[in-house]
DNA sequence: GTCTATAGGCTGATAGAC
DNA sequence: GTCTATCAGCCTATAGAC
């Protein structure tokens, strides 16, 4: 599993092939067959592990019911820390999303979606219920903006790696950490209402949604 | 080529076959072997010809020199047109970027970063000097932030579709077209300098940045 | 459970007629 | 330029010895 794992990632479904597999794992490749039902099995369980590690690590670091700003850095840094505790993953997603439309990962997405993604665009509308954040955004185009930033940064890590100067590997860990940082700060930033000088139609809107 | 671009945006590189693509064009598939030297070889073409295209339209959109609001909305505006106007242009970028770690790409990549993305940090750099723009965000990290919610929005378009209740097939066309609007929106919320209220602090901040 | 051997099919690429 | 025919190799998957 670990050799399949990582052949699938590094080159891909239709371009690994089971001997490579079996060479990689230093095993027979007869006796894959033995375990798994077809190349389509393993790779299944392949990704079904995979996706596991995913939810688990997202389940662990999002404290619910906390204030607005927490839970935004919270959905931030649990993207980091999934993606850095896992060289893999990225790829290995990538390749599901395009070669299959993510059709094995759609249980894992619906479900990250309903919980996750729900409680931080939960969270941006009620920061703006609150009056801590502007009004006029549509929280779930936020919610998307505000994870997009590190999932941009994995998913096209040899453009990111060019635009920082780092070529086509991608991004170092350090830089993911650092932009991690940053893109919680900036979507705050766009978020927060800005504080606007005490005028008539401020304090009018101010008293309406407080 | 249009049968080859269709069928490696959809299939992949390994998983599409010179048949696939002599069938779906009506020819013979030795012809294939007269025009291009090895399927390698029509690959990279049918690549140079799709990046031809987004450096053209990169090109025709940007007006350098412009203000950093207009710069910002411009970039993102080119996003979306580019893509909107070739529908499997990401989707073959995803996979050169994953199957290749974009070597293929990597010219135009730098060509691209050298000039868009260079003027678009400048921008936010200018708007930085000018007071338009926060000061404490890093000009880089902020242009990726940028340019990765619509990148995301189509890379990740399973995703992006299931948070948007589109279902795997991902976000709509007008789904692309609004959430571009928000995302030049969301990125000039997070620059702009938060207008404080007049304090001796801020007062003084201004007159040493203007 | 682990191995060897191999079937059966498809692939990229070429030779050569027209 | 366009076609038919075909090769040599690799692939998934299985049969069967141990």
């Amino acid at each position: 599993m670990d050799a399949a794992e990582q052949l699938f990632a590094r080159r891909g479904f239709a371009a690994t092939t089971i001997k490579m597999i079996a060479a990689e794992s230093g095993q027979n490749s007869a006796l894959i067959y033995y375990y798994h039902d077809s190349k389509a099995a393993l790779y299944r369980h392949v990704l079904e592990r995979v996706i596991g590690t995913i939810a688990d690590g997202a389940r662990r670091r999002i404290a619910p019911g906390s204030d607005p700003e927490r839970v935004v850095r919270g959905v931030v840094e649990s993207q980091v820390a999934v993606l850095a505790g896992n060289p893999h993953l990225p790829v290995l997603l990538a390749r599901e999303l395009i070669d299959w439309k993510a059709a094995h990962a759609e249980p894992a997405i619906r479900h990250l979606s309903a919980t996750l993604f729900q409680e931080l665009t939960k969270a941006i509308a009620d920061g703006q219920a609150t009056g801590e954040f502007r009004p006029d955004i549509d929280p779930t185009f936020a919610a998307i903006s505000t994870i997009a930033q590190v999932g941009y940064l994995v998913l096209a890590s040899p453009i990111a790696g060019i635009l920082l100067g780092r070529g086509l590997d991608g991004p170092t860990d350090g830089d993911i950490q650092a932009f991690g940082q940053h893109a919680a700060d900036f979507a705050l930033a766009a978020l927060r209402r800005p504080a606007v000088p005490a005028t008539r139609a401020s304090n009018r809107l101010e008293e309406t949604t407080t």
